[in-house]
DNA sequence: ACCCGAGAATCCTACGTATCACTGTCGTGC
DNA sequence: GCACGACAGTGATACGTAGGATTCTCGGGT
């Protein structure tokens, strides 16, 4: 059996300040690039550390320093590994260019979640947070709070706060899919939202509403679904027994509009020539569907790089007092979207 | 500006140990439920403990544990998001009822894999790391092996170890997908195979012919792709030229398979009349699609679970002599396999 | 009255880095 | 000739927890 771990530092900063001949100060002094050492020296000590090998050892940076060098984020599951995984890459690209690193916490549920926030803001775990989807009363905002931990709110948080806040815009996108349904001839356009829980998921629903409104079309029909398959294919089913027919249906996401596409076919209908389908996420295999899917393509890696630069502003100290308006989701036009027959 | 970053510990294990009228050990102690503590006592330092709302300092207890408490996942991307997402899933649940934590770096290329190993390994950033796709001579494990680290790979490493490996019968799967298209009178099977710089990738496409000639069939028609729906869709057209034009494809992902079956379509045949698909993955989508994909369906949150569960007792300095064996995947039959028109 | 031992509690140092406060040295200007 | 400041370098301690070594306490046996 090889020996188990507690596996210490195997070449310390003492060790290096022996060979070079010299204090640790000097060393710690000369590697971290401060004033107060001769060039002739530096030189000679990162030779020294070089040639034996040492790297400072992370534990006790951050206990020295008091900080963490790490973020959280915490994912639900069953969720978007699409946007996830985006989002992931994204903060990655600008934190590895950094000291930090991101800490990841599934979670499948509310109190799972609770608990996961716990565990990460007490101990000193994170110096900051990623909160994604924030909901009505969401939890995770007092908690944080308490704690007093550094975040970056991915959405509008439910009660106001000096950390940053990514906002997206997307009147624009939805204005874009409305008006590209209505030139069409569509007039009964129906829609299958997310979550009402979902701050975001609320209010983009209203949003669809009051664009349908502004084409003097009815807003009344739609439907709440929880993002999965089997929520999409069921509220899809319900809209098609509507009396008249929607001719059109917008999905909150691209796999309950691939199952809604399912359904519809079970019925005997087609897409798009009966009924238009538009999805949201533009997952990778949305454009080689049959049909091709319509949605509205979002930037995970772009919101990940600024939701990363604006929590280690955020860890820094920095305030801010307005939302951060970041890169809006826009329309993609595609053929699961045609004139009504 | 609020108080920049460097948080300290708000309440210490001094301060219990002062309000509680005894030594900082006994505090020590009695949290951690060593022996050599009256129980009366024990229980008055737990209730001044929790009155307190103390928390034992995470960075603390790293450095004077010397362990790190957190193991590392390093993720490519462009990736397979969704075998990742089930993985994560599957490490957090195991990892969480431990003291642990999952640290995930993404990187885009060789050189930043090669990095963010070593930025992980040195340093004592993590006591242990998940290494998936093994592919020949690759690097990974010769860094590990350097920096002394723990790990477990999913999938079988280049080189021999007594580090934990978790490996999947495919065999199975592949028998059960061929013998499906066999019975049904499929006599010219193609295949669009995963980067055969992947170990794994190389091994089931072997397998796969293997198969094809256990049933007296041509095992020559094969194609190397990326894993990308454009490399899918590239191969199909491919393959779709050949003479005698192949009946049934089958494919290393469902992304190819989706971008494979829009290929087909463009040339005018049909799925599954003309031709026969099957992917590999089984995607939240695919039971939806039209027609609804045939696919290997594989086993993420179990592989996470057991992956976790290895990689703890390999920190702990167990050794591994044989490879452990994980839940196989399985076919799953739908509609785009039918018998050749 | 004295010794012994088990259990209870404490003392002190390791963990490895960073840094504050300090000492020593040398050149410069008056 | 002396005061002073800039620069190079060192000593000691904080960071907060864990735990081996040690001391203390107290009851029981001789």
């Amino acid at each position: 059996m090889r020996e188990a771990a507690g596996r210490r530092q195997a070449v310390r900063i003492s060790d290096v300040a022996r060979a070079a001949g010299v204090s640790k100060t000097l060393v710690s002094y000369a590697l971290n690039d401060r004033a107060g050492v001769k060039e002739s020296t530096r030189a000679h000590i990162v030779a020294t550390a070089r040639s034996m090998g040492w790297t400072p050892s992370f534990r006790a940076r951050a206990l020295s320093a008091s900080r963490a060098y790490t973020v959280g984020l915490v994912l639900r599951i069953p969720a978007e590994g699409h946007y996830f995984t985006g989002l992931l890459a994204g903060l990655q690209s600008v934190l590895s260019t950094s000291q930090y690193s991101l800490l990841t916490e599934v979670v499948d549920g509310d109190e799972a979640e609770e608990d996961a926030y716990r565990r990460l803001a007490l101990g000193g775990r994170v110096d900051g947070l990623v909160l994604t989807d924030p909901r009505h009363d969401d939890p995770r905002f007092r908690l944080v709070r308490e704690a007093g931990l550094a975040f970056v709110s991915v959405g509008r948080p439910p009660e106001p706060t000096t950390m940053p806040v990514l906002i997206h815009d997307e009147s624009r996108a939805i204005a874009d899919a409305v008006a590209h349904l209505a030139a069409l001839g569509h007039r009964r356009i129906a829609q299958v939202a997310g979550p009402q829980t979902v701050a975001a998921a609320g209010r983009r629903r209203r949003l669809y509403q009051k664009v349908l409104r502004e084409h003097d079309l009815d807003d009344t029909s739609w439907l709440e679904a929880d993002h999965t398959a089997a929520a999409g294919r069921a509220a899809t089913v319900k809209l098609l027994d509507e009396e008249p027919r929607p001719t059109a249906i917008v999905y909150a996401n691209d796999l309950m509009a691939v199952a809604g596409m399912s359904a519809i076919h079970e019925r005997g209908l087609r897409v798009p020539a009966d009924v238009s389908v538009i999805g949201w996420d533009d997952l990778a295999v949305a454009p080689h569907l049959n049909p091709p899917l319509s949605t509205v393509g979002r930037h995970p890696f772009e919101d990940g790089r600024a939701a990363a630069r604006l929590l280690l502003e955020a860890i820094d100290g920095q305030e801010f007092a307005e939302p951060v308006p970041a890169a809006d989701p826009t329309f993609v036009a595609r053929d699961s979207v045609a004139r009504p027959a």
